[in-house]
DNA sequence: TGTACTGTAATAAATTGTATTACAGTTTTG
DNA sequence: CAAAACTGTAATACAATTTATTACAGTACA
């Protein structure tokens, strides 16, 4: 799995300690990426309504509303990948039952995983998380 | 993500429709994949004591105990990555406080979804998941 | 001894993820 | 109005990972 979560939870703790706005290269700094890789990530953010950006000077970054009214299961949402468990490339044999029906019952099997997940993650919000650091 | 978990659960459900030992050409076939990445994929369950193996002519591989006595948790188990919802592989700035406490927090969160997500698999045995193909 | 397997490694090809650079567009400020 | 400091986005290059292929040694059976 690729490291979109870990950078988008890292982005919103950094917006959750301020009320001003972040550059994209104050973010970077602390990722130690590139900022048009944070802008990147940002775009995610700001596509599902966590984040709001402005342009031009004294433009930047900072959260659509107060870190105890978003859940981490938000964020994952802004991330989260086409399947929890993975996908093989490969196209099952149709010829054989198993691999004509192994998709559609992985699939099944992912939104139950899924659904738990976000659940799970419903239950903190990014203020609890972000409380956990000194 | 990878195919590692799609890949052992399709050959867990193969196995599991018969007690005679199948060999990894035959459940290439299936997987549509090389017989060679079949036999790789199987040394992770042969590992974790879920399929038992036989070498030479008449050799093979079959599951270890009846499918009711094999979780779906135990197949994740076989397969599981390092991190669930990924890890990015920059290293965060430890001048900054989240820099340096994010990756602590992060896999204590992914501890616990880890284990939520084990406790609802080990409630599914393969028998449960197989019985689902017509 | 030949046949049909597993076990494993080496290597190649393909795919994906990450990094870098560049620049157009926006807003503020002098 | 022009410079400054940003965002937004694309193009491209680079790195890492995943998947595929090939080969062959080892094992068991007939």
């Amino acid at each position: 799995m690729n490291g979109r979560f870990p950078i988008a939870i890292h982005i919103m703790t950094l917006l959750s300690y301020t009320e001003q706005k972040l550059s994209s290269d104050y973010i970077a700094g602390s990722l130690n990426i590139n900022p048009a890789l944070v802008r990147k990530a940002l775009r995610d953010l700001i596509a599902h309504g966590l984040v709001v950006s402005k342009e031009g000077k004294t433009g930047g970054y900072q959260l659509s509303r107060s870190a105890e009214k978003i859940s981490l299961a938000e964020i994952y949402e802004s991330v989260k990948p086409v399947a929890i468990l993975g996908v093989s490339k490969n196209t099952p044999n149709p010829g054989c039952p198993v691999g004509r029906q192994i998709t559609n019952h992985l699939n099944l099997l992912y939104q139950g995983i899924d659904a738990h997940l976000e659940k799970q993650l419903a239950g903190e919000s990014l203020k609890t998380f972000s409380n956990k650091f000194t």
